[in-house]
DNA sequence: ACAAAAGTGTTTTTTATACACCCATGC
DNA sequence: GCATGGGTGTATAAAAAACACTTTTGT
């Protein structure tokens, strides 16, 4: 930030005058159905130009006096009403010509992303319809075309899903608040592959670590033993922050 | 992004209203000098104000049609001349009053921060002074204070270099292109602390994966057996990609 | 000769992986 | 009874961690 920052000065070289921004915020917000063991996005359909009817990530441009994770709040809370969630920004998009309303109106204007990665729990999370149908949770492997470079930022939270899952607990803001060892190794196999590790492994580690409190509670779900319900400890789990790949 | 993009319409609200940006790109460019075992960041002394003869991290605004990454190359560029270099997206800083040229001109313009993080090679790296004597390399345990909020993004970098080092072969973007085991490992000690692995078993598991190969070329560092230097093979590195904890 | 740094090997402990097997329930 | 999913244990292989030892140089 070492340029002058008045408009003023008017450059004959075009490249030495600095862009304007409009700053917008994507969300990339997963859930995961835990009886059907499938990873969700959330997906709006754009009411405006340009994209308009097309299905996109929920957005919105950053206004005055407004942070970029307030943004990034508004527009969750204005589509979805969750009791705990986590987010963390994502990555910043912002090379030229991303966004066609730049050609249009043209005045140097850009038109930049910062998107944010958001987890909520399914089962907690309403959508916000409003008469309009255009919102929905669609599986991850069957999401449609979308606006702008959607489909890229997509792709980029869900890697950083599948990165932060080997070694932070987010993957218990995505969980219901008591579930079986069963719907937590589900969720690692849906979203790392089949083959990240065997049922019982997995279940033997982790309840050595000790962070995974057994309320009690059983569940029967149709044939097969009940399943204790499990709670996830966050002061056990203290010491093993920082600590790399504690969930493999 | 959803909003109206049109600036003519006045809403009363204040809240409602776009905020207009300007984007800057802020550089974390580290290397390491192998002969002192330090970490070092680049910095420059301010010209302008705000923070005039602040130190600072090298940055610019992006002009137009400009991607961020140009922007971000074009600074280093302007700063040192360097045959290899590693550059990566950071993180974006963007709330309000974080620039204090904000509150000056106040029509709404906000100044956003993109945050890049750069390795170079200590050795192959030309400062370029230009006569003005504002730019060096400052070890990252002596950093002054800097403008804006320059430390809270070298801290930022400073975390994503100790993570990246675990899983990517970054080091080989600092060290120079050859190096003895010695070298790597006061790299790995640097930065990660003395506590993170032995010297022999360090050595043992890394040549064990084959992917440093050994020039047969010696060095001798004063007194003691002169050290083999090896060279990164990035070919032979192909299959540890994605692999996590290649370097613990 | 001896200190200093490079480089090798050995032993112990811990962790990963692959299963086999027992348990409790619905039908 | 038996299929189904929950839950426990064991045997083997691999890797991490600790550290003793050998080699080659400068002085």
């Amino acid at each position: 930030m070492e340029e002058s920052n008045s408009k003023q000065i008017v450059n004959p070289l075009k490249q030495q005058l600095l862009a304007d921004f409009k700053v917008g915020v994507d969300n990339v917000i997963f859930s995961v159905d835990t009886n059907q063991n499938r990873l969700l996005a959330l997906l709006v359909m754009r009411q405006q130009e340009p994209f308009c009817n097309c299905w996109s990530l929920p957005g919105t441009l950053v206004r005055q006096g407004e942070s970029l994770e307030d943004a990034a709040y508004r527009t969750l809370a204005e589509k979805i009403r969750v009791k705990n969630l986590y987010l963390e920004q994502l990555y910043t998009f912002g090379g030229p010509e991303r966004d066609p309303r730049e050609a249009v109106n043209s005045y140097g204007v850009r038109y930049l992303s910062v998107s944010y990665f958001a987890l909520v729990r399914f089962e907690e999370a309403q959508l916000i319809t409003d008469g309009i149908p255009g919102i929905a949770w669609y599986p991850v492997k069957q999401v449609p075309q979308l606006a702008f470079d959607h489909q890229e930022i997509l792709a980029y939270g869900h890697r950083r899903l599948r990165n932060k899952l080997e070694y932070s607990p987010v993957a218990f803001d995505v969980l219901p608040e008591m579930f079986t060892l069963n719907d937590l190794y589900q969720l690692y196999a849906t979203v790392l592959g089949e083959n990240f590790s065997d049922y019982s492994n997995f279940r033997a580690r982790l309840l050595k670590l000790g962070f995974l409190s057994d309320t009690g509670i059983k569940v029967s779900r149709g044939a097969g033993r009940p399943a204790s319900l499990y709670k996830f400890d966050a002061a056990a789990f203290a010491p093993f922050k920082d600590k790399p790949l504690v969930f493999i």
